[in-house]
DNA sequence: GTCAGTTTATTGCAATGCAAGGAACTGAAA
DNA sequence: TTTCAGTTCCTTGCATTGCAATAAACTGAC
């Protein structure tokens, strides 16, 4: 594991929740959306995992659909209790941010 | 173990090794510091094991200074392999923060 | 029915925050 | 000298999550 990854820990999870925000989306589509943001690594093997631990707490609402040459995709959108977590966490984040720009930008 | 302390992962030794970039730190001083920026549950038993590993990692040079009262007081500045690692991570934060800002910031 | 392709799911490990508790050092009091 | 209180430093163990690796399930075509 390289160090990179412990950074991520926390962040993943809530871009993930923001890009379901509003449409349903497919596994798929997520790992398209986050490598473009620029998380090139982000793979399924962390999202699987992820989905299905935000799923049992009851963070999404999902649906099936029937595709071609394969089993049906399951989509994600984002439910009233994974909206609430979307914006604690976004409070959270946003304090971060806040407290690192204070320690970078300090003079000397 | 709170979700909070998942998205700490990575961003307190960053901001950490960047308090000591410049200047001697004791292990109060740097607890102080980081309270006083923002991260206000941050505590000796993140601080202890960080210094531990990150000293094993030969990111600081250290002194000790006899004080009044009590055992003599541990001082920690960055080293040159402790000033990489800090720009290593001051890389990989913003990368990140424009990464989150792209989700976060995407209209709808 | 078997096969290849695609999608979903599972298992297990590594790293770090952090709580909890303990050890070590010092000066003062007894 | 011993004990005590105060302060500082250190250690142990657990929880969480990213992520690699692998397996399972479903589909249409041959």
């Amino acid at each position: 594991m390289t160090s990179d990854t412990q950074l991520n820990k926390g962040i993943l999870e809530g871009c993930v929740l923001r890009l379901v925000k509003t449409k349903y989306l497919c596994p798929a589509e997520i790992v398209d959306a986050m490598r473009t943001a620029g998380f090139a690594e982000f793979s399924e093997g962390t999202l699987y995992p992820m989905l299905l631990r935000l799923e049992k707490e009851g963070c999404f609402e999902t649906k099936r659909q029937a595709t071609r040459n394969s089993p049906p995709k399951k989509f994600y959108r984002l439910s009233e209790s994974g909206r609430a977590r979307l914006e604690q966490f976004y409070r959270l984040w946003s304090a971060t941010a806040q407290n690192v720009a204070k320690i970078f930008n300090d003079e000397e």
